[in-house]
RNA sequence: GCUCGAGUGGUGGAAUUGGUAGACACGUUGGACUUAAAAUCCAAUGAGCAGCAAUGUUCGUGCGGGUUCAAGUCCCGCCUCGAGUACCA
């Protein structure tokens, strides 16, 4: 007989939803306990077993944490503004708020489905204009904000310019990644308007620039550096090239420094960090300035070798580098500007093709070295990238391989600097061991004290200092889209200004057409009225003349993080509409205490939220500097995919054994298409497709062969198993049990059903431990002391492996418990009641049922978790330290109850002792009293 | 190339962090119940050798070394797979 599933979960589902049974306490006495999933983007594709993985794993423990006595936040939303749904909108006109409002259904009822313990009174929406409002919000805070780097935080822009008009730019310490003038307060107070937006610009945390882009002509927008995935789009997968355009951007990298040192403070997994590490990218350096013979300019380089100075024999820029034009010689411009353009035109992707190989030109113009006045060559070369660094390299062929290659190529001489070393045939990259030589004041030194002394005394010459470098870039924050967050600015004489915070939220305006207007401007300008609208009568005098002309409005997107940068903050406090998240709130809830997602949002959206966090603290709107204390890491659950390969020659699909693997097409099949034996059901395979009716097959002994593989579940690769199939066959509570049991949370794994029998008959086993034919059947009496014993370990053993995310040990534990309670046919209340409470977060509805069955009033989830007694886990068995002659040997389990002779008997007949010993006889066998066994021979 | 992570039966995976490797589950085989099947229950199951048998014995955690009374676990050198990143000066 199998377990009512079907009937037990609906009805608990139902009163879990009319009793508010997970509703988090906006404010209590009893600690806090902030669990988050990172919320999902809602595809029309719905849920695949993949995606609960996390979400059990964090219900489980927001369950166990319930029962502990917390008050836990265990919110659930969605991010819906995105690419895909907009793709839909463009192609079919329907609104992309409806096409979301369906797909927000689908999700909500197959999360509900597995009998998630979320409050969803607290859901959130990022494309609910009650919540962008606060995207808009922190938007603005950013464009009002510049970072102080004595300080080491963002201050407002007013700040700025009362400094600037008491001081210019004289001691200011503020964070800019662009070229800015020295003045004077004198000048500042004198300049117009103009002249002071654009300089504060340069300085502002949200900003608009020049700068190149990933541009992607599939998609018809720009893309962030974490949105470019091998030179294609992460969404589509379409080319992507690289454009100078003017976008928004978020000065992240004024953060560099903090969000790599925050990394210490937080307990996130470590090849996490080690990415975002990555990501940042610090290296240590110097900026050297080179004179130019013949010019006013100077050629600023950064380089982390300083100490190689005296090795440089070339400097190289970027083909973008702003002095390109100013240095190439009339006779060289023919080759220089032919060069340029050659690169302009290709994209990422022909680009990143291309790494390796070895292209260049000369300028015609030399630097002058700044210790030996020697005569520099200046080239200028694609493997320099202008937004690294200063755009700028120095050449030093003896001890970097790139600069080696590109020497050889050219024929640029190599000057070796390294004491006993041929670097003839390959650049010397070791820092530890060498001794300067052909490098004059430096000559005879090592690495450090080199680098130490060239920097000195570059700074003594004013031609160079100290730098940290660092990888990370600021974020393009600009999309040319309709589906997303308007930016809340308008320009007046090309200079962007903020529109009001009381006409937040901008909203989206209603329009017809998702597609960029003719003249191509985003989808917003396909709105006539918008921008009268939005920014009504508190701009402009009460005139719509003209509007749109004289103030037009931004009419770009924010992308998708924006909205999700800051969510878990909103959650403490969702339907507040005077502010993002009341004081009080935050105070109590403060920050997550435990995230749970997957590591592709490693540098992205983890990098970002920490980033959006740092920023909301620096000027004083969260409690924390940190928004998530502790994250973990799920992997991905995998789908086993089908291979058809079809011959380029003759178009047959051919048997995968047979075929020829270079000169075919491999396709996707349907994997519901093939049996165990890899055999493909061709008549189904005909039917499943109108474009396959008709094809011929070759095959191989009489049978039709596929071939598999292992990857990621995804639609296009027919290979998704949808967990409502699993809700059907098994019920939720084995699904949920079944995820865990696959395999420990943090590692990817193959979806495979071939062992979920195995935890559907442990709950089968475990609801007729309950019933005696049948009949629900408890025992009152008190049980033996072998089951309570088999209760407390369980008790014990699953408290310590939910406590360090060991979830699938935990669902061994129970398993064993189980098996061994029927065996001895323990059905009493004393052990079973406990037991119930025990599993409940991992199968909730069963036992919910059984603890109804119990005579129990109210949820299970409101009761007391039970704490092993210490008095049933004195194991009568322990491991015991034996030693010879007095040096320690192995542990051997001894019984706790034994005599000395019986203990005496147990080591003599040990195989180990026998093995040691051989025929020795041992003189005397000493027991101490805590049990040490001392064999003396 | 660089940076991480991982390699344990036919399969998914355990192993108190240095202490009798293979828990638990799937699968397989045999048995009980049944007219039969399903379901359920019981037993066996890393490989080899010896034995009718209980049992004994050798080899076994990707490969090769090392430390230790004792290594899946620690150290050195490789191999394979996975992830991230990529002309970052």
């Amino acid at each position: 007989m199998n377990y009512p599933f079907k009937k037990i979960e609906k009805k608990w589902q139902e009163y879990w939803l009319k009793n508010k049974t997970f509703k988090a306490e906006q404010f209590s006495e009893r600690d806090k306990f902030y669990i988050l999933d990172m919320f999902p983007y809602p595809s029309g594709a719905g849920l695949h077993v993949g995606h609960p993985l996390g979400y059990i794993a964090s219900d489980i423990i927001a369950r166990y944490k319930r029962n502990k006595g917390f008050n836990v936040l265990h919110p659930q939303g969605y991010d819906s503004f995105g690419l895909p749904t907009e793709q839909y909108a463009i192609q079919t006109g329907q609104h992309p708020a409806v096409t979301t409002e369906e797909n927000i259904k689908r999700y909500r009822y197959q999360l509900d489905r597995m009998g998630f313990s979320f409050d969803w009174d607290r859901e959130i929406r990022t494309s609910d204009p009650g919540y962008y409002k606060w995207t808009q919000w922190i938007f603005s805070l950013l464009f009002n904000s510049w970072y102080d780097t004595k300080s080491d935080r963002a201050r407002s822009i007013k700040e700025l310019s009362e400094f600037l008009e008491k001081n210019g730019t004289k001691k200011l310490y503020a964070y800019t990644n662009e070229d800015y003038d020295e003045i004077s307060s004198k000048t500042w107070l004198s300049s117009d308007e103009k002249f002071k937006q654009e300089f504060i610009l340069k300085f502002r945390l949200a900003y608009l620039s020049d700068s190149y882009v990933n541009w992607c002509p599939g998609l018809g927008t720009v893309l962030a550096n974490d949105e470019v995935v091998n030179g294609l789009s992460e969404r589509g997968g379409y080319p992507v090239e690289i454009k100078k355009m003017k976008q928004w951007k978020l000065r992240v990298s004024s953060y560099a420094q903090r969000l790599l040192n925050g990394l210490e403070e937080i307990d996130w997994p470590e090849p996490l960090k080690e990415m975002q590490k990555n990501w940042i990218g610090q290296s240590h350096g110097a900026r050297v300035k080179f004179k130019i013979k013949g010019s006013k300019n100077l050629i600023e380089v950064f380089t982390t070798r300083p100490d190689t100075i005296y090795g440089v024999t070339f400097l190289t820029l970027a083909p973008e580098h702003k002095l390109v034009k100013d240095l190439t010689t009339k006779s060289n411009l023919g080759n220089v500007s032919q060069y340029i353009s050659k690169i302009a035109k290709k994209n990422e992707k022909e680009r990143l093709k291309d790494v390796g190989e070895i292209s260049g030109v000369f300028t015609g113009t030399y630097a002058i070295h700044p210790f030996t006045n020697k005569k520099i060559p200046i080239w200028i070369s694609e493997y320099v990238l202008v937004e690294y660094g200063t755009g700028a390299i120095m050449g030093v062929p003896c001890g970097d391989q790139r600069d080696h290659d590109f020497a050889k190529f050219f024929k640029i001489p190599i000057t070796n600097i390294f004491k006993g070393v041929d670097v003839s045939t390959f650049a010397y990259t070791e820092k530890e061991t060498f001794n300067l030589i052909n490098s004059g004041f430096l000559n005879g030194l090592g690495f450090n004290k080199a680098f130490n002394k060239a920097v000195e005394s570059l700074e003594n010459i004013n031609a160079g200092k100290n730098t940290i470098t660092y990888k990370i870039r600021d974020a393009v924050f600009s999309r040319q889209r309709y589906w997303g967050e308007p930016i809340p600015i308008y320009y007046k004489n090309d200079l962007p200004y903020l529109i009001p915070k009381e006409n937040y939220p901008v909203k989206l305006p209603e329009i017809t057409k998702y597609l960029p207007t003719e003249d191509g401007h985003p989808p917003l300008g396909n709105s006539k009225t918008w921008a009268w609208d939005t920014l009504n009568k508190k701009i402009v005098d009460n005139k719509k003349i003209d509007f749109l002309n004289i103030f037009p409005i931004e009419k770009n997107t924010m992308p998708g993080w924006a909205g999700s940068s800051w969510y878990f903050n909103r959650y403490m406090d969702p339907n507040n509409d005077e502010f993002f998240v009341d004081k009080s709130a935050l105070d109590y809830w403060k920050d997550v205490d435990i995230y749970i997602g997957g590591t592709e949002h490693s540098t992205g959206h983890l990098i970002y939220s920490r980033f959006y966090q740092y920023f909301l603290y620096d000027l004083g709107y969260v409690p924390s500097q940190n928004f998530a204390k502790k994250m973990i890491n799920q992997g991905m659950i995998l789908g086993e995919s089908a291979i058809i390969y079809k011959s380029k020659k003759n178009k047959n699909f051919v048997s995968a054994g047979i075929a020829d693997k270079n000169d075919s097409i491999p396709l996707h099949v349907d994997i519901k298409l093939v049996n165990e034996k890899n055999q493909l059901n061709i008549n189904e395979f005909k039917n499943w497709q109108e474009q396959f009716k008709n094809v011929k097959f070759e095959l191989e002994n009489g049978k039709f062969f596929v071939d598999r593989e292992i990857e990621k579940m995804s639609k296009s690769k027919f290979n998704v198993v949808n967990p409502d199939q699993i809700c059907d066959d098994y019920g939720a509570d084995t699904l949920r049990m079944y995820e865990m049991f696959l395999g420990p949370l943090e590692q990817s794994k193959p979806w495979n059903t071939a062992g979920i029998t195995g935890v559907y008959n442990f709950l089968n086993k475990f609801w007729r431990l309950f019933h005696d034919d049948k009949k629900f059947c408890v025992y009152e009496k008190p049980s033996s002391i072998e089951s309570l014993k088999i209760l407390h370990k369980t008790i014990k053993k699953v408290n310590s492996d939910i406590d360090s995310f060991s979830l699938n040990t935990s669902v061994s534990a129970f398993m064993i418990a189980v098996n061994e309670l029927s065996k001895q046919n323990c059905k009493n209340r004393d052990v079973l009641e406990p037991l119930v409470i025990l599993l409940s977060p991992f199968a909730p509805h069963i036992c919910e049922e059984l603890w109804f069955l119990l005579g129990n009033q109210s949820s299970v989830s409101s009761c007391n978790y039970p704490i092993a007694d210490e008095k049933y886990l004195i194991n009568n068995i322990k491991n015991y330290p034996i030693s010879f002659n007095g040096k320690m040997r192995f542990n051997l389990e001894i019984s706790i109850d034994l005599n000395e002779d019986e203990i005496k008997k147990i080591v003599l007949n040990d195989k180990r002792t026998n093995k040691y010993l051989g025929n020795n006889k041992p003189k005397k066998i000493i027991v101490v009293i805590n049990k040490i066994v001392n064999i003396v021979y």
